[in-house]
DNA sequence: GCTTGACCTTGACGCTGGGTCAACCTCCCA
DNA sequence: TGGGAGGTTGACCCAGCGTCAAGGTCAAGC
């Protein structure tokens, strides 16, 4: 006959575990000898061999329960769960090894495929990191209140950046961050912007509303945008303004 | 800015978790808005991506606390190492899913090789289930109790089990079972069993102590053993009398 | 016979990573 | 103006044991 630590010893397991599992009445209790200790027979190490196995696959202790006391048939039907189950979290975890290897580098975790794209896009473009890390945060945003809409204007502005005339336009205003205040560039970008406000204002019309950023964005999330965007950059501040002056100018 | 809720939804976790984080350290409090609400920025999406990553890849929080905090280095390593615990982890899955579709059958699970193949051996000399049955609890407690030994001395039954007379006289030895208590071949049989157990007598000094279970084996612990192996056999307790008659004769 | 150290007993609290109330406040929309 | 959805803190609850605590017991050596 073997004591508990006999027992536990050769199935592997703690002895603190076996009398968790009496407790639970997993494991029936055995005789206790003079003394009160517990001595156990073959027939309590395949049990508890059987728990072991079964815990170790993640088997919850009360399912573990039914199952020693169900028949064969329904036993090797709950093994057959079990065992489609272990080789669910073999995918799972293989897929988050992937995830994990991918934590040092990329923007893939953190958007959807489309705007990871656009990001990696413009970089290709060739604007700055500072301008790179705006837009993806900006995006973050975009993406986390309008899942849905969000890879849609992103799938849009990767159309636009095919244009060359648009990717040499969105280069130069990541540059002008930089420029000084009273930069004379300021003016000429400025007259572009304009040009393309304009342009955008008539094929507003053109577009379903849901493609549009702006039919969706509220005034109020479109000005913290704005600001956001505008960092501290006093030529793009100026540069604010300037466009301002020429839409207003064009309307009256 | 985004709310607990649209964070939690989109990074793919509950908001008790992002709360729960925050209580943690983990994840920062972020600014509150004029009613008390929290407001999150892209920089808290970014953060709970990577704790999310890291707590489903089985890194504890307080791991993961001193990981957002470690220089690209440091991460890095411990990335490697999270992946290599990761492979580890599919390795051990995929052993369980081996052991625990070996369940429903088999005795691999409770004894060590040798003595599973013997237990093999006997039912293929044909043995009957009972016997078979008596001989591998019998074999799971001797393995608790001398798990170095036990394999020793079942690779050296197996051999016995090799010679046809030997094998012969097992298979003889578990029909006598169901004899009846004055059947006359127990007679001869006892012949048989008298003959081998003053044969093993002489061939004690031969071995090692180690190899001879008699050797190792308490007073004690034979008794129980044969007091289990009889069972409740009229025809085996006879059998133990002959057997004893016999012994005392010669020895006398 | 006595000590010592390894084991045994029951009972209770602790830990992780949150889930799940409760009781209340706030926002937004019809 | 009301109601439902969503926010706030605080508190307790869960599995599956680990880990004391406070002893009783066994085997061995002196």
């Amino acid at each position: 006959m073997l004591t508990i630590s006999q027992l536990a010893d050769y199935v592997g397991v703690t002895v603190r575990a076996v009398r968790h599992y009496h407790q639970r009445g997993l494991l029936p209790e055995p005789e206790r000898d003079h003394s009160g200790y517990r001595r156990y027979d073959a027939q309590a190490v395949i049990d508890l061999i059987r728990i072991k196995t079964l815990a170790e696959a993640g088997v919850p202790l009360a399912r573990i329960e039914e199952l020693l006391a169900a028949d064969a048939d329904r036993f090797a039907a709950a093994v057959d769960e079990i065992d489609q189950s272990l080789r669910d979290q073999i995918r799972e975890l293989k897929a988050r090894r992937r995830r994990v290897t991918e934590l040092a580098s990329g923007e893939h975790l953190f958007l959807p495929a489309e705007i990871a794209a656009y990001i990696a896009n413009l970089r290709a473009a060739g604007v700055s990191e500072r301008g790179v890390r705006m837009e993806r945060d900006a995006w973050i945003m975009l993406a986390a209140s309008y899942p849905e809409a969000a890879p849609r204007w992103a799938a849009q502005k990767n159309a636009d950046l095919a244009v060359p005339a648009y990717r040499e336009f969105y280069v130069t205003y990541d540059r002008a961050h930089d420029w000084a205040v009273d930069d004379p560039r300021l003016d000429a970008l400025a007259d572009t912007m304009a040009a393309r406000f304009a342009e955008q204002l008539r094929e507003a019309g053109d577009q379903a509303d849901g493609l549009r950023m702006e039919k969706v964005l509220s005034a109020e999330e479109q000005a913290l945008f704005t600001q956001y965007v505008n960092d501290y950059s006093p030529a793009w501040m100026r540069l604010s303004e300037l466009v301002a002056q020429r839409v207003q100018g064009s309307a009256t």
